[in-house]
DNA sequence: GTGCTTACTTCACGGCGAGATTTAACGTCT
DNA sequence: AGACGTTAAATCTCGCCGTGAAGTAAGCAC
């Protein structure tokens, strides 16, 4: 049962304020009657709430729609540069920094490789911080004009909770040998910039319902399938977390009981028969020596030219991740599912008729009627875009709350 | 991201009453002190809105607390009489209607046996109906102090939207052959009484959730093991629902892709290895003729004994159980997984060790951890029971309103 | 009794959104 | 050009909200 907690009456200017906010965000230059038609509140409040927002600089009148008679609408959008946005991609190879504006133009952005040595916690926080320095000199932005810091790291996050949740939250990843890092605690000490983590799998799938294939969406299902297997669940237009923020590790997901190992430990996980690092193993003809990508880019070729081995071996992932997306229709009961991930790029064309096939066998009718299932629409650079929405999602449901260190009076 | 809808300064009140109304129901007698401590509302408030709930006849004073040199705190409660509930379970073999007080006290109770051809809607609405008046007739409860029908039935329900979501609840429901059944139509043809229809799985899920082995967690799955398997999804301590009220489907999860034929249509489900009814099948020395239950018993006394196919057979169920129950945890990760259903109650002792033995080797380490698997406290009953919580739900939710046609005045 | 402690009630206050009214800014018609 | 109709936006009044301070009630200890 829903606990709502108490509120009080100033809280109903936050949610009017949040409200008006995002849907400006999303839906551009929209002018007050449009506003108020589309949210249902008052002309009244809606007269007083843009009041606020313009008088703080968050929005701002950008030209008018002539009308046949009457007095033109006034549109209204948000300022792109009144603040901006940090996103850090910490990915297996390199760890990425990007530096948006409101309007997700990307800024500048700063790269660094992680060889072998280098997943060492404090190196990483070197690299971040290294990066959060090189994108703000370049632009000439001040710590001042960033609204927060969002960080897509590979493993599960165990969040902390009240307003300064990223300063706690904690990051237990496999594939760095990662044991409960404090990250946030780490990040805190070389920045004075609102911090928010959370998996990077996690962070795609945010960027993919909000710019990506996953718009218009209330309940959807974003599979990222790279050299391994990933989810993101999205629950009523929110990200589903569970108890301790771990939910949709599907990759581990039960295909065959009992089957093949997987590096998780356990036996029979999807991930060990779809994922690009096992599909590349189990090819016999794969090139020797050759990189992930390219030895699933070698697959691939040698499937479209209709090589046997190759053909059986992707028509059984296709049937599987068929088969393990019925699951997630029938678990979840989302209105989409989207297949992104640099595998999922790759593979995509190929797979997803079979894929939907499968899915078709496989799953209850009546949910899968509600699904469609696509592929993603943005690269991978979207996880640093991802991380990025982080902040900027917190920055939209406060109302356009500006940090502390962010009071610069309106341009 | 989250979309509140705009809100009045009345729904402040709706809300307060709410609160104040679900921690008085949940946490029994407390005093107005207690209640402003717990719930964070200043004494002023919590004197007003007790001050309405009085009023309406739906708390009351009982007693005091002594104290130690003040004013005795006077302790306030729902008045478990002020308004009922009636709860409906359209079982497989019967159809049960129950009559409730908000105590959760069982009034009244009438059951209606199912035969072979008694599944036909009309037949059933015919049962409900004349259920209904007899549990009314029997104990002299006028409809005006009835807050509402909760129904159960086997099958996905479509909900409708708006206040009265439960006029336009659509039924599919494979097991009747039900295909679309307008089932909130064909009520609302026979009582004035608000109606609210789901799935009895996750009614009873309900019921676990609120008044046995879930209570306290906010996070759970309860696991319903009878003929078939489901599940029910608790997140955040809302039910699950997804896009069209089907999520939670969780016995056509595949455990073996490909595998065993399932009554779906589809393969290699959970349902087709450990089902009751799929257990009794496979089970080669099974009783000829018994029915589902005495052969699940014998099987189960037969594995007691020792005999060795039996217990190959439910060792291999425990297995299975444990790796679907592993994905459940993955993809979910909730506190606490409560297995329940008939079958559940009836394996669950002997089976319970080693399904949390497979969950532990097939899920991922940390989730694993946040989570209990434990069995259900409730028996079969309770989907009478949870059936009744859904009028209950919506009771507390709107901080005790109640319908229109249960204006009396206050007692 | 007198004083002290604690629970609860009352009340003035600032803030909120709704809805009515007023002002603003355009077309169009004469 | 100027009056008029039309629509957008701003302003104002109203009832309601929760807060917090001040006041009242109801017990105990001395």
């Amino acid at each position: 049962m829903t606990t709502r907690g108490k509120q009080t009456v100033r809280d109903l200017r936050r949610g009017s304020r949040s409200t008006l906010l995002r849907r400006l965000y999303f839906e551009g230059p929209l002018s007050r009657q449009e506003l108020g038609t589309a949210t249902g509140l008052s002309a009244g409040s809606i007269s007083n709430v843009t009041g606020e927002l313009l008088a703080d600089g968050l929005i701002e009148e950008c030209g008018s729609v002539d009308s046949d008679g009457g007095r033109p609408r006034i549109l209204l959008r948000v300022v792109p540069d009144r603040a901006h946005l940090v996103g850090v991609d910490i990915g297996e190879t390199q760890v990425r920094v990007g530096l948006f504006d409101l309007a997700r133009t990307e800024l500048a952005a700063s790269d660094h490789p992680l060889d072998e040595t280098g997943h060492d916690v404090g190196h990483v926080v070197d690299l971040i911080t290294t990066g959060l320095t090189e994108v703000l000199a370049r632009t000439g932005i001040t710590a001042e004009e960033v609204l927060g810091v969002g960080v897509g790291v590979p493993g599960i996050v165990e969040q902390g909770a009240g307003p300064d949740a990223g300063d706690t939250a904690v990051v237990h990843g496999q594939t760095f040998d990662w044991n409960a890092v404090p990250l946030g605690r780490l990040l805190r000490a070389r920045t004075p910039l609102p911090l928010f983590v959370d998996n990077g799998a996690k962070t795609l799938g945010q960027a993919e319902m909000w710019f990506g294939a996953g718009q218009g969406a209330r309940n959807a299902v974003v599979a990222l399938f790279g050299s391994g297997v990933g989810a993101c669940v999205i629950a009523d237009g929110a990200r589903f977390r569970g108890a301790t923020s771990s939910a949709g590790e599907w990759g581990h997901t039960k295909v065959h009981v009992g089957g093949r190992r997987c590096r998780c430990g356990s036996r029979g996980c999807l991930e060990a028969y779809v994922g690009a690092e096992a599909l590349v193993e189990r090819w016999a003809d794969a090139p020797p020596g050759a990189s992930e990508k390219a030895g699933l880019a070698a697959l691939l070729a040698a499937a479209e030219a209709g090589r046997p081995g190759a053909v059986a071996l992707l028509d059984e992932a296709a049937e599987l991740l068929g088969a393990a997306i019925a699951d997630l229709i029938n678990l979840f009961n989302p209105e989409r599912i989207v297949i992104g991930g640099w595998a999922g790029l790759m593979l995509g064309p190929r797979l997803l008729p079979a894929v939907r096939d499968a899915a078709t066998a496989y799953a209850l009718a009546f949910p899968r009627a509600q699904t469609t299932i696509t592929l993603s629409r943005l690269g991978p650079d979207a996880v640093t875009l991802g991380a990025a929405t982080l902040p900027l999602t917190h920055f939209l449901e406060s109302g356009g709350e500006l940090p502390r260190h962010a009071t610069r009076a309106a341009g």
